[in-house]
RNA sequence: GCCCUGGUGGUGGAAUCGGUAGACACGUCGGACUUAAAAUCCGAUGAGGCUAAUAACUUCGUGCCAGUUCAAGUCUGGCCCAGGGCACCA
């Protein structure tokens, strides 16, 4: 009965190249199970794996293997996010191969993702840079745009500098780049656009349905959508018969204050506006406000600046006269790009207008308002004519329904969503299928012709152009409707269209006749787990929900949501900061998966905190897993002999010792079993193998009154519940108890309710709610036993000498207080 | 400014319904084993008071201030702080 050591280095490896050649965790797409889809945000592969996705991809592996013990045909894939810039800048650092740099990263991290012990089924595998993949991101492409949801179009454009490409408003942060934190400015390009705004309201609406996802994410992609109801109002140009501007609105009821008008810089009818004498001071306007960048734009805040057009408009509800002027402060692409001011309830016309001394009317009332000053607050109308005395909230509606009668109104609904930019001026992405023919236009690629490849004869050595453009040969083509001569769109597609669908793609990854087949997809999805982090709350996730609509309607599929329950995992930190190079506070797994094994890897990163919350990484609390890990390895080699896989008792002919024991075991199933399925609370779950690993050493103690058969059930019971978590440990203490088959192959255990409640309870005694007491008593004694129980006790009676009971509380099996004056 | 999330010992965190606050760890301290160290095992550990140092007893304690209740980390109202998101969206 020696103690062995545990060295998981050999351990580990033997097992891997196991599962490897077996493949247990192949997943039926014919099984008759019920099926479970666990699924990880697919990393990029820019190198090496890092702990963020130790962490990401350990709590998808436990909750699959949790699912598949359950008895679920459980579909646990993983794939890369392999297009995009990282790999086109190594290539123009190095004159490397960006493709052969992606596959070699991505070779050496699926090396480490099965170190990890992840219960993949690699045969579902995706690489979206490669062509059996992007064949049908482009496929999907032309769907989309048979639909009429990718369009062409000229607009001004978010363009970064330092990328050389344009970018989605998703992608500008606070008017910088996502990817390199630069700078954003404005260019007037033609583009290719997903008509993600046409599902705006549906996008909206069945974030409702999602009751799986977090309240921040929707709470994010809610603001991100920007729905917002009011009334478009249309003013008459005083000068210029027939032309009119119309607005849009929140704030009908102030109609009766409205004193000027503002325009955005690139307002279409800016110039028709424009009267001869005031030409060039808003020429002059309007060129500065285009130079200004994103940010310079922001820091202007609060200051705004603006020219007079020199024309006028009459509103409607006054006859009064006002001017129209261009201010920055109004942006084109929301509502009509038009403004109407009413300084006195609205703090940027308010500011606007004491600047330049433009009249000010006041027609909301409350008890707050003070002459001089702004005022947005709840009131009623004055000076609105015979709209006066209203409530303001009622006027909205009332004011525009008069507009509507007397056509130069209506109600209307606003989006803050744009829709999405795809095109990018890179090199590394799918090529968008569309040539351009001088005879037919915008001509779609024949499906038939997909995959349009991607060139290799390119020179990345070239600057200031995409590196696509260096190829001399991939240009030219022939028009898929004449047969005439034609080029190819040279952009490739933004990478956020790959990643929107390869959960779907896993369902049927091998498929080469069709992106997926419709009866599969339809069995999977959507996916009953994700887990990733909350950066993509907006982005990713966002299109991923717009592509399942357009795919629905596109009749591919036969759902409305891809994802039913999302976790967002928290940050791995080390010495309370975010991990990173710049810092140097990264802790690389190799080094952890060489020095303690995996095993300790995977504990230690789901041990001390909830999953959704921010994980401190420490050097003490990797080894003081490392420690339990082996605890519990000695407490198997040294039982080995007494364990029996077949072991039998009957509980009730048991010694008090062994029934604790058996208790204690029933306990841990049913509290490690509630706390994986309620929220994935592994922390507490962890906490619980420590707990049972204590009490079965508790029970070992005197080794003269061992039961073989309690020690077998508690031992094989607690392997079973740690093995989701350690799996090479378990697989590994399993196989030398002599089992033939694999722990993982095991099912879930099953409590008894009856066995994992206490036979004795602590019952808590209070006088007046402070504890005076604790008995213990049998469960489910009655109250009545209760209450005389609490009343004998010594420290209660001295407490109520001298007072008269008020009355007596008694929950049962948990508590009696007395209440005493 | 608006919205979301959180605030509990020296630290990470635990606590179905309102019912023993601090589970389980980390750290620290003490002990056993050892020639010694490592490893391992056992014990103590929210702050204070009273005693003689123990036992016993006792007060305070879940960001702050009120409230509801026999009873509040948990419920209600009002604040403060931290992290995140959105933001000249009319």
């Amino acid at each position: 009965m020696l103690e062995k050591e545990y060295y998981p280095q050999q351990i580990e490896k033997k097992w891997c190249e196991t599962w490897d050649k077996t493949k247990p965790y192949k997943a039926d797409n014919n099984s008759p199970k019920p099926k479970y889809y666990a699924l990880s945000m697919l990393p990029y592969p820019s190198g090496k794996l890092h702990m963020g996705h130790v962490r990401n991809y350990t709590i998808t592996d436990v909750i699959a293997r949790f699912k598949k013990a359950q008895g679920y045909n459980v579909l646990h894939p993983m794939g890369w996010d392999s297009f995009g810039l990282p790999a086109e800048n190594a290539a123009i650092q190095h004159n490397a191969d960006p493709k052969k740099w992606t596959l070699d990263n991505i070779a050496y991290m699926k090396k480490q993702l099965k170190m990890l012990g992840l219960s993949i089924d690699w045969d579902r595998e995706a690489t979206t840079c490669l062509p059996d993949y992007y064949k049908w991101t482009q496929w999907l492409f032309l769907q989309l745009y048979k639909k009429g949801l990718a369009y062409k179009k000229t607009a001004p454009v978010n363009w970064c500098e330092k990328c050389a490409t344009v970018l989605a408003n998703e992608q500008v942060i606070e008017g910088k780049c996502w990817r390199c934190g630069s700078e954003v400015t404005k260019k007037n390009l033609s583009q290719w656009f997903f008509k993600i705004t046409e599902y705006s309201e549906e996008l909206l609406e069945d974030l409702d349905k999602l009751e799986g996802w977090g309240d921040n994410v929707k709470t994010m992609q809610r603001n991100w959508i920007g729905k917002s109801q009011g009334s478009l109002l249309k003013f008459k140009v005083k000068e210029i018969e027939g032309l009119e501007i119309p607005v849009y609105t929140t704030r009908a009821d102030t109609a009766y204050g409205i004193t000027y008008l503002v325009v955005a810089p690139e307002y279409k009818d800016i110039e028709k506006l424009t009267t001869p004498e005031n030409k060039e001071q808003v020429e002059k306007y309007r060129q500065n406000a285009k130079k200004l960048s994103e940010i310079e734009r922001l820091s202007n805040e609060r200051i705004k600046t603006g020219v007079p057009l020199g024309t006028h408009i009459i509103n409607p509800f006054t006859g009064r006269v006002c001017p129209v002027w261009v201010a920055d402060y109004a942006l084109v692409d929301y509502g009509t790009g038009a403004v109407m001011a009413v300084p006195y309830h609205d703090e940027r016309d308010f500011d606007f207008a004491k600047k330049y001394n433009l009249p000010m009317v006041q027609v909301i009332d409350g008890e707050d308002f003070v002459e001089g000053k702004v005022y947005i607050q709840k009131g009623t109308l004055v000076n609105s004519g015979e709209f006066n005395g209203l409530d303001a909230q009622k006027a909205k509606e009332e004011i525009t329904k008069y507009a509507i009668k007397n056509g130069f109104g209506e109600f209307q609904t606003q989006f803050r969503l744009r829709d999405w930019l795809i095109s990018r001026q890179r090199y590394w992405g799918a090529p968008i299928p569309v040539v351009y023919c001088p005879n037919c236009g915008e001509v779609p690629v024949d499906e038939k012709d997909l995959p349009v490849l991607l060139p290799e004869d390119v020179d990345f050595s070239v600057k200031g152009k995409s590196p696509i453009e260096t190829s001399p040969t991939f240009r030219y083509t022939t028009c898929p409707k004449c047969g005439g001569k034609a080029t190819r769109d040279m952009d490739t597609m933004d990478t956020f269209v790959c990643s929107s669908w390869y959960y779907m793609r896993y369902t049927d990854a091998k498929n080469d006749k069709e992106c997926f087949n419709r009866d599969i997809i339809n069995k999977w999805l959507p996916v009953d787990q994700y887990v990733g982090g909350i950066e993509h709350a907006i982005l990713h996730l966002l299109y991923s929900r717009f592509f399942t609509k357009a795919l629905r309607d596109c009749k591919l599929l036969d759902f409305d949501e891809p994802f039913k329950n999302l976790l967002t995992q928290g940050m791995v930190l080390k010495d309370g900061s975010k991990m990173s190079k710049s810092k140097g506070n990264t802790v690389d797994p190799d080094e952890i998966y060489q020095n303690y094994g995996a095993d300790t890897a995977r504990l230690f990163i789901l041990s001390d905190s909830p999953p959704a919350r921010d994980f401190d990484w420490t050097d003490a609390g990797v080894e003081g897993c490392y420690k339990f890990i082996s605890r519990v390895y000695r407490l198997y080699s040294k039982y080995q002999d007494k364990i029996s896989l077949k072991y039998n008792f009957d509980v009730k002919a048991l010694t008090k010792k062994d029934e604790n024991m058996v208790r204690e075991v029933h306990i841990s199933i049913k509290k490690i079993t509630n706390d994986i399925e309620n929220e994935f609370q592994f922390n507490t779950v962890i906490s619980r193998y420590r707990e049972l690993t204590n009490a079965i050493y508790d029970y070992i103690k005197d080794e003269n009154s061992i039961n073989n058969d309690v020690l077998s059930f508690a031992l094989l019971t607690l392997l079973k519940l740690i093995s989701p978590v350690c799996v090479f440990l378990a697989e590994e203490i399993y196989s030398q108890l002599g089992a033939q088959n694999s722990i993982h192959e095991e099912p879930w255990p099953k409590y008894d309710e009856a066995l994992a409640k206490m036979s004795q309870i602590t019952l808590i005694v209070q006088v007046n709610g402070k504890i005076k007491d604790k008995i213990e008593v049998s469960q489910d004694s009655s109250n009545e036993e209760l209450e005389a129980v609490a009343k004998a006790s010594e420290r209660v009676l001295e407490a109520l000498s001298g007072k008269t009971i008020v009355k007596t509380i008694v929950v049962p099996n948990k508590l009696v207080n007395i209440v005493v004056k």
